[in-house]
DNA sequence: GACCCTCCCCTTAGGGGAGGGTC
DNA sequence: GACCCTCCCCTTAGGGGAGGGTC
């Protein structure tokens, strides 16, 4: 004579709603122990909440239940070792992706709150940023127009997702100056901390010059930077967007960031 | 004169499905930079990316659309510090969950591997246990009946549930033997590994007399262990539940774990 | 009176396809 | 020929409710 439990005592042992379990019925991973042919009453067994624990484990890892069915052979037993092995998996993948955006977030919101203390500046000022890493990709002789130059950040944007250096805020321009001329790239900084890739630029740590720009559409960002520097001077220039802790569509405000003769170090 | 990506131009940006951005339209919180009134074609400018963005974190997170309207005030501009606020805590809860369950996982897939070497043994053995937390209940004077048992089990592991102790494989009875006599009580493994809470029990690690007895249904599991051990000398008995890689349902193999002298240490 | 039953409709974030027009 | 449009139906793991019977 075994003890059963009704619908809504079973599921208060695990607090789930008993329209749970109606479905992993349907589903045919869960049916009752015993079902009253007249009254349809569902009644299950406690031996039973091992399976139901089963499946909770599933929906908490991402497991859908028709994959569940996987793990039960014809004789109804779970391969439980292969389930935990599966969910095991799971589990340190879905951490490792969450680690990264949150490193992501982190990133961005130091970056907010350190750019808070440097809204509308006129005169140019010294600002201390920490090693950054950026992913780069030069751009041709010419500047490129403002659309194509729009689609190449998407692009490389693009590239890094796809390596998983984790692109964030903020992105610009960047010249490598030298007494033989500039190269003009574009660039997002990463929150990826170690990977190595070849178009990672690992920016030293330090002081730069820095100065506030407005950009009107029409206005041409390089002739604004030439009016205040010299790009035959050995220099890294980085033109970056500025974002604060709103989004403005169409920002024209950039911050010029001045390191004379990177290769010395500081 | 700006540039516009046609909708899957802008998909393929960030390696979503035109029917995402289709749908994203629908909720209104990324409707298209320009819809051709003739054609009904969408086109989307480059800085919407940075909202694709915003939403495509919400996503990951497991921030709801309707929840990102929240982040959106009048003139469309993102409150973007609040929601990255946001989802710092959402992903930290998340894996912090997520290791509780992997630390979960983990403990219980380590508990089936070693007892793979313990399998239908008839003779008593020696078996080294790691130390191990248990979280106990007493019962009364006399064993419950089968059914107030098993209700009594899940009662005891929902409350470790409750209580953030992740209770795992295996439970059973446990006996706190002395001369005065014995108390009964019933025990749920935890894989939590420091919380403290008035029910945890810390076993101790060390060698334990273990012997394999099968309880059929009506037979009584204490007279069963009474024939091996004095429940009057200062001991632990435990009688763990076996499962092995597959759960099998109404198993009746039980471990009997003895531990002597517990306070005194190994 | 609390509990259970069977429909039945609804949710989230889209995916896939039909049938027809556009670049 | 590749791309885009608007329907329209489908998915997962249930949640909520109506209308009626059961403990």
């Amino acid at each position: 004579m075994n003890h059963y439990f009704t619908i809504s005592k079973f599921a208060r042992l695990r607090g789930i709603n008993i329209n749970s379990l109606r479905y992993y019925e349907r589903l045919g991973i869960l049916r009752p122990a015993y079902i009253d042919p007249r009254t349809r009453y569902r009644y299950y067994a406690a031996e039973q909440l091992s399976v139901l624990d089963m499946i909770l484990l599933c929906i908490n890892l991402g497991i859908s239940l028709k994959q569940l069915a996987a793990y039960i052979d014809q004789g109804g037993d779970f391969h439980s070792r292969d389930l935990f092995e599966e969910g095991k998996r799971r589990a340190q993948e879905k951490i490792c992706e969450l680690q990264n955006s949150l490193r992501s977030i982190e990133h961005t919101l130091n970056y907010l709150e350190d750019s808070g203390q440097y809204v509308r500046r006129d005169a140019p000022y010294r600002r201390l940023f920490p090693q950054r890493r950026l992913v780069t990709r030069e751009l041709g002789d010419r500047m490129p127009h403002a659309s194509d130059l729009e689609t190449t950040f998407a692009q490389l944007n693009g590239y890094a997702r796809e390596q998983k250096l984790y692109p964030v805020l903020p992105m610009g321009l960047l010249y490598r100056c030298a007494a033989g001329g500039a190269t003009r790239s574009i660039y997002w900084e990463i929150s990826e901390p170690s990977k190595e890739d070849p178009y990672i630029l690992a920016l030293p740590q330090g002081e730069y010059l820095c100065l506030q720009v407005i950009c009107e559409p029409g206005q041409d960002i390089e002739s604004l930077i030439a009016a205040q520097f010299d790009f035959r001077q050995e220099a890294m220039i980085l033109v970056s967007s500025m974002e604060r802790s709103r989004f403005h569509f169409g920002s024209k405000c950039f911050e010029i960031q001045y390191l004379s003769r990177p290769s010395q170090g500081f």
